[in-house]
DNA sequence: ACATTATGCAATATATACTTGACATTATAT
DNA sequence: ATATAATGTCAAGTATATATTGCATAATGT
């Protein structure tokens, strides 16, 4: 599914797509990818877009859903 | 670097590398693997693990280390 | 209207995660 | 001493993340 907490978290810091990428050490289109939900990204790549933006993996990447008691 | 954390959270649950691996859908290597440092899981893969074994990406994959201020 | 920046979306190529199968080592148990 | 379970490791293969290039479009600025 989309990632819309990186996107979210990329408009705060007011970086574009490319400018992360490339703080990253990835090109534009497998952040893009990664935001449109298109994969899997390894979980380096995953920290380093964490640092790259201030958050952790849990800010990002994990989703609170199906692993909650009611 | 090692994944002691990982190897600690199995070890609470007291459940083999074989057995994490079965329930996460991959081999026994694999998860030998992440535990010994020598690779880069993918992040549906760590997920997977982190449920598995009742933790979160924070608590299994997330060094605090060098983003913090002395 | 035109230029520029940011993004989306393909096709092909390469690097690497992950599999499979096999053998060795260590620890525990009988 | 022998059997079994858990783990480490290696080589070869397959699947997929990521790169590269290129084109299209939307948004913003001049």
């Amino acid at each position: 599914m989309k990632n819309i907490k990186l996107k979210v978290a990329r408009a705060e810091k007011d970086i574009s797509q490319e400018e992360l990428a490339k703080r990253v050490g990835v090109t534009r289109q497998t952040i893009g990818m990664i935001e449109a939900g298109k994969f899997n990204p390894s979980l380096q790549l995953c920290i380093a877009i964490c640092k790259a933006l201030g958050k952790t993996l849990n800010d990002l990447f994990w989703e609170e859903n199906d692993n909650e008691e009611i």
